[in-house]
DNA sequence: TCGTCCTACTTGTTATAACGTGTTGAGTGC
DNA sequence: GCACTCAACACGTTATAACAAGTAGGACGA
């Protein structure tokens, strides 16, 4: 392995695939040179073509496979989560479910529904006090079969408490939009913070996403004017999510 | 190192390091201790501690610094790159310029603009050929001295050549929407496409994060009615932004 | 006093070696 | 023809060893 520059083996073979990825010599799906083609290609020791794929898979741009090899990553999402369509154009049962179907694909979920009572953080941000009773909703989305979305939602319940709509599942209605007008209260805008961080264990798990593979978690909260009514925390892997914000852009008045 | 469910070494010493993270016993800025103190503590190699370390780091959970040692990662973004209420209510010139006197933040950036030809993914983005001609302008933005964004647009010149506004910065006006009004084109909505995924080397070293760490990259593009004016490519740090998105529903009329 | 140098300590890089675990396909026996 | 076995091969884990390179603080000389 010619050294330029002192510049590290590891990195200069990481900057060899990774352009010949990017240039599409190697394909998504491909697979990479083994770690013994690699180590006799550039004459180094396995460590070092170890730390070099280990950069390109932080990198996101190889999946490794024990027993198989290691694979280009095939690059763009597949799916896309709609928000700003689907607020302000029909507010449907459940955003997931109308995103799902307006890809072609089959949604399911499952969910936990409990009461019990508001955490800080939660009582922050639905405006109430830390221990008052809310609904916590743990949901599971599939698409096509594959875990694709995790969310976690809270109601406060001196909002939904006996109403037909206590339930946010399997009751008469269902949807927060939806459900909260049958009960009077008219939602009138949706705030949702993103940020992106890497898999947790849990959710790496449950999503069946490799660890430290970067996630989007969004933080979704209701609001009927300026009061909040469900609040809900919403992981997706960044691999096969991209979200997509439609924003209208009114007309100047000056 | 007791020897759980044949788990290996590496992946409890993390557990047992992340754990103390997020319990408090090491708090941000924090040194773990060195390589040489765990090997000692654990009673395995260097190779296992590092590994250990490693997947922390993956996580987002710790940063290395040779030469110093490890330390606990300040964990949560103090931006906000807060999006519906800047283009709703008040189109100002930058977008981000906006967010950050929103948080008492001196903005600055810098910038490069230069004629080009549009790429396939940006022609199909712009509604463009590959190869029309394009007004490209990279920057970069700083908050309070600090690298906090990276930003590449394009404009079909099909639109701008010849006008006043031909130039996105150094004219009369600046920031798209009005640029594009003082030339008659009232744009009506803005989709922005956000995905996670972690830094390359360039956006590492331009933000001044650590590589690997997960940034948001969004396709952000304007549109006049439904013909696309400019489209961007923007990256930033997910360490230190949340992107805040308001979203109107509409009552419904049901 | 101040700057330089040196040393101790830290993580970074690389080599060699061995064994574990998961995958795949060829070969074998029924 | 089919199922099972097994060997070859892939990555996963761990040990030992050595030197490189960056940092910080103390010793030392001007």
């Amino acid at each position: 392995m010619a050294d330029f520059r002192g510049r590290p083996a590891y990195l200069q073979i990481a900057d060899d695939i990774r352009s010949q990825i990017l240039d599409g010599t190697l394909q998504a799906e491909d697979r990479l040179p083994s770690e013994a083609d690699l180590m006799a290609d550039y004459g180094v020791s396995r460590i070092v073509v170890r730390n070099a794929v280990e950069v390109l898979r932080s990198e996101g741009l190889v999946v490794k496979q024990q027993g198989r090899g290691s694979f280009v990553r095939a690059q763009r999402p597949q799916r896309t989560r709609v928000v700003g369509d689907l607020y302000s154009e029909r507010p449907e049962a459940s955003p997931f479910a109308a995103s799902a179907r307006a890809s072609g694909q089959v949604p399911e979920w499952e969910y936990q529904t409990r009461r019990t009572t508001a955490s800080k953080t939660i009582a922050d941000r639905l405006g109430i006090q830390a221990g008052d009773p809310v609904m916590r909703t743990s949901y599971r989305f599939f698409a096509d079969g594959e875990p694709a979305m995790l969310s976690t939602s809270f109601e406060p319940l001196a909002i939904t408490e006996g109403t037909p709509v206590e339930q946010p599942e399997g009751g008469p209605v269902t949807g927060v939009v939806p459900r909260m007008d049958a009960i009077g209260i008219h939602i009138t805008h949706v705030v949702e913070d993103v940020t992106g961080r890497s898999a947790r264990p849990y959710e790496a798990e449950t999503l069946k996403v490799p660890v430290g593979v970067p996630i989007l978690a969004i933080e979704r909260t209701y609001f009927a004017k300026s009061r909040p009514v469900e609040t809900a925390d919403i992981v997706v892997s960044s691999d096969r999510y991209v979200l997509s914000y439609r924003l209208p852009v009114p007309p100047r008045n000056d």
